[in-house]
DNA sequence: CATGAATGAGCATTCATTCAT
DNA sequence: GATGAATGAATGCTCATTCAT
């Protein structure tokens, strides 16, 4: 007899996860590259041949990946009125995403590894450009309403001495990073 | 009449610089292991089996490259007394390092890129981390005789800064790179 | 209530059927090896594993249908006296032989194509020799009668002519088959 | 010091024959998916990935033989002036090009293989349809100055019936081989 | 009976590296 | 020094077959 849709299903969603786990894994640890597919399903406990069913090559696998990245991204995006947004909201913000990435920071090395990639740019550049622009029209109000008139460069610059507080934080894992980032909302938030 | 010892040198060694140079185009535009050494030694113009006169192997070309990487850092270096160091001439070397990357566009990719590899990560951390007390050590009395107790986190925040926003020119090439990097400035040199 | 012994065999019987005209028809498209059990799984409407149920291996799924090539064969075969064979018989049996492969293309092609195919030659062999006898067994009173004293090479002659015939047909698919075929019974036929 | 460019030239002819000679006995007899790209090394006496310094891939592997099929094909033809064409002329070429296959029994083996292989029609059916009218070009005129008005069928006749001898040839290697021929011969040429 | 998830051997292809010339 | 033919290990992927349900 053979086993109802439903828990075909939830098999099949079971695996899918374990498998993009263990992708997940190895690519943050070892790069895209230098992961076999071999070692994915090891690592998964399951056959090399499997990892087929579930998806279509290596490739896509990536491609899952940096999907749940963004995915994830958007789920800490804050559910406030920009028009409304107090510097307590802003800051509050701030931390909360960074601390996200500091809990998971397989993934956000996987994010700034796959940056990099130049096979990858083609996929991953839309979806950061994206990502951007909404996170510019979220912050944009923001500073105009406190009489600043082209807020597009702050916003852009406040982006990306985050990304760079990431980067650093990946690669050298300093203890300092809470007081830098405290310093970049002041300098940022508090305008 | 056989060439002398020097000129042969010399030959050796410009050979060298350009099979470097063809590395580090083929794995800025298309990474490390998407680069075939086929491929280098057609770039550069020789054949396969004369880059394993050079070099042990393409790993070792990968580390030649950092290490020439890190050597241009060096030589943007201010020659300046840290103690005597104005804002006007902090403004300077920001936008003399920065505009240098500007110019090699390359260099800067393959950084990051390297930046991010796992297999170089044992290698490239401790220059980085090398690089980054030069700079804390050059630039720590600058905040310090402006009245500023603990410099450390301004410091990595404004390096973190400049390298998210080296970061983003590569990925996203937008066009208030300058604009960005003068908002930068403001923050972080006109305290 | 339960089906019956006799129905459960006849289902099983049609299931067979089906998977063997599956199979049938993506072979003849797609050649043996490029046909996936799978492909005939779907093409049939049922799941791979059940396949295995009927069959003991993609194999032994081709040996059926070579089984059932030589049936229809056999089935075709007139059923006159071969003393009494007038050559107007002989003409309608050539012609209608001709004309059921001509409607069935798709078990001529396969016919073909199994007669190519290394692995399989062990099992098509004896039994394309022993349809051959049997023809010739057939054809030979005809001629004798008719002052041949040895009718042998003519017979096979015929057969191979017919075979190219049929051969040209399937590759290259031209309008002038009936003429051809015309021709081939005036210089065969009617000695 | 590296070898002269003439060297390289007669090594690399060498070594491709060799490579191709391998192939082609091996897709003979067992067929060319049954065939690994490592067993047609082994048996050139070779490593696998020397093929692809030689071959883009298995599947050039198998056109370039195909060509050189159709390269022996028109070896084979005649050059006569069809106007003069005599029937002991025509005699003696269907002789000659039956006889060179019958010499060469892998290369007219592979030829039918090729033949059914649904993958390979698109490549060989232009060659094989080009080669039909070259040969209808070339015969037309015999029949026609023999008072047949169109020719067209009984060429295409003896051709299929040429292609189902030697067909039935490769498969059953019949003894009757020759009487066969001589009396296609005497039905088609000397009519 | 029937399903389809799971396996693992097998395959074409790539590529860093070696070495005879 | 310089060349490129040659090697062989590694890799992504396919697919016939098995088996728990």
């Amino acid at each position: 007899m053979p086993r109802t849709r439903e828990q075909l299903e939830k098999i099949k969603q079971q695996k899918r996860q374990q498998i993009l786990q263990a992708a997940l894994e190895l690519f943050a640890r070892q790069g895209f590259h230098a992961t076999s597919v071999e070692q994915i399903a090891r690592h998964a406990g399951i056959s090399k041949g499997l990892i087929y069913n579930y998806f279509t090559g290596k490739q896509e696998l990536l491609v899952a990946i940096i999907d749940s990245i963004f995915a994830e991204m958007d789920r800490a995006f804050p559910e406030v009125d920009p028009q409304s947004l107090s510097p307590e909201n802003l800051e509050n913000y701030i931390l909360a995403s960074m601390q996200a990435f500091e809990l998971d920071l397989q993934l956000l090395r996987l994010y700034f590894m796959l940056y990099m990639q130049p096979d990858v740019e083609t996929i991953i550049k839309p979806m950061v450009q994206q990502y951007l622009d909404k996170i510019l029209e979220f912050l944009t109000p923001y500073y105009h309403i406190r009489g600043i008139e082209n807020p597009r460069p702050i916003v852009l610059g406040l982006i990306a001495a985050l990304d760079g507080l990431s980067l650093h934080y990946i690669l050298l894992g300093y203890p300092e990073f809470k007081d830098i980032l405290k310093i970049l909302i002041k300098k940022f938030v508090y305008v």
